[in-house]
DNA sequence: GTAATAGTGTCTTTGAGACATTATCTA
DNA sequence: TAGATAATGTCTCAAAGACACTATTAC
């Protein structure tokens, strides 16, 4: 009674923030369908996988990160019955964010990978529906540093104030006061946590590091300025 | 080279809320596997059916309610590879919040299906993953609850401020000051808009009614009483 | 010293929590 | 009339926004 005539796939929205600017990592495809093309890096689960082992195991050969370097979670599925037009596919997607390591970022098949500034790639074509995928992942993404501390996910293991605030500007595309941030930041339970080391041959001040808190929410939130 | 082997399912946390409490819909599994136990209602994604259409036909079939008498969102996709010893099935959750219509509930198979208080349901052993999936479809009410004007899909077209408040207070579980949650709704931008009706025939003094207002989210949002 | 960046403090405004009072219906 | 429920108003407190100042480094 049951099709099964079902492939599964699992699709990466890869973040990472490089010179002041939200990027995302992008293959360009070197077969058909859509061969030439910029997609987001993913493949195809295993009878035998879970769908967050598929997630992970992707994340390390598309794109040589190890899993425990970033943030990894479910995003959504998108199952339109001809939206690969090799078969029936429907692809889970998930969200990674992640320090700009200098990664490879090399791709296991022949396959190019690169990253690109949101900004600019919003207007190209990506293969599939990976333009609303994108679009899906960055919105989750600006919506998570509301309620949780994972704006830390795309910072080093040991950060500054100032560098989780540049990390909200950029995913935000706003500013944020330096003072009114770093109050926020400091008195929000579970949201930093201090290393008691600083930084150190910098120009001025050296800066107090912290790293990622515990709480899994914030409360209150820190909320983006309204769009009005 | 992908794997075809998958079948694909859509299952159903469909609430509700009736005698003051937060109910789900369950149907009991006429045939095996798990056979007589509860489980969320579902079924499979067919051949050329996108997965929202088919969210949209379970409801419809399973529990004989229309689409546009609930707000249906996707929750999350399941697939760990034996979740389902009938071979290996993902399965694409969907969350729907409805009001208590004197909906039929009367499955197309022979299955019967009946409303669960969701304090009592936990308790039991739902078939195959279903007792994650509800509670992550829960927890996604209450969350959604916090930052949209979603509470309304619980109520009828039409309805009072205090109706909308027992709907907080009943999801959420506590208490809330009928004061200040009617300035709350009153006063945030497309929460709720008057119709200029108000009930009659009541006991006590009449009440406006309301729908729901046209707003994606509320600025700023309605925060549950902090966990402590 | 100067320039640069980090960190702290204060005032104001907005919004939530606590709580009293008035308004309008049914019985 | 009494009883019930709706709606509004006031005071207080917590937290965000705006903004000035001090602290600690490199040079």
């Amino acid at each position: 009674m049951p099709d099964s005539g079902f492939s599964v796939a699992v699709d990466l929205v890869l973040l990472t923030i490089r010179e002041s600017a939200l990027h995302v990592l992008l293959v360009r495809r070197g077969v058909p369908p859509y061969r030439g093309q910029w997609a987001l890096p993913g493949g195809f689960v295993m009878l035998d996988e879970d769908l967050d082992e598929a997630a992970v195991r992707e994340l390390r050969e598309e794109t040589g990160v190890d899993a425990s370097a970033a943030h990894l979670e479910q995003l959504a599925s998108y199952g339109h019955p001809r939206r690969d037009p090799r078969g029936r596919v429907v692809s889970v997607a998930y969200l990674a964010l992640m320090p700009d390591l200098p990664a490879p970022t090399a791709g296991s098949d022949a396959a190019q990978a690169a990253w690109r500034r949101i900004d600019e790639v919003n207007l190209k074509r990506l293969a599939f529906d990976h333009d609303r995928i994108l679009a899906d992942g960055v919105e989750r993404a600006r919506a998570k540093l509301e309620y949780t501390p994972l704006g830390a996910a795309f910072c080093t293991p040991e950060f500054t104030i100032a560098e989780l605030r540049t990390v909200y500007e950029t995913v935000w595309s706003t500013t944020l006061d330096p003072r009114n941030f770093h109050r926020k930041a400091i008195t929000t339970d579970g949201f930093v946590e201090p290393t008691g080391r600083s930084t150190a041959g910098e120009r001025g001040r050296p800066a107090q590091l912290f790293r990622r808190g515990q709480a899994k929410v914030l409360y209150p939130p820190l909320l983006r300025p309204p769009p009005a």
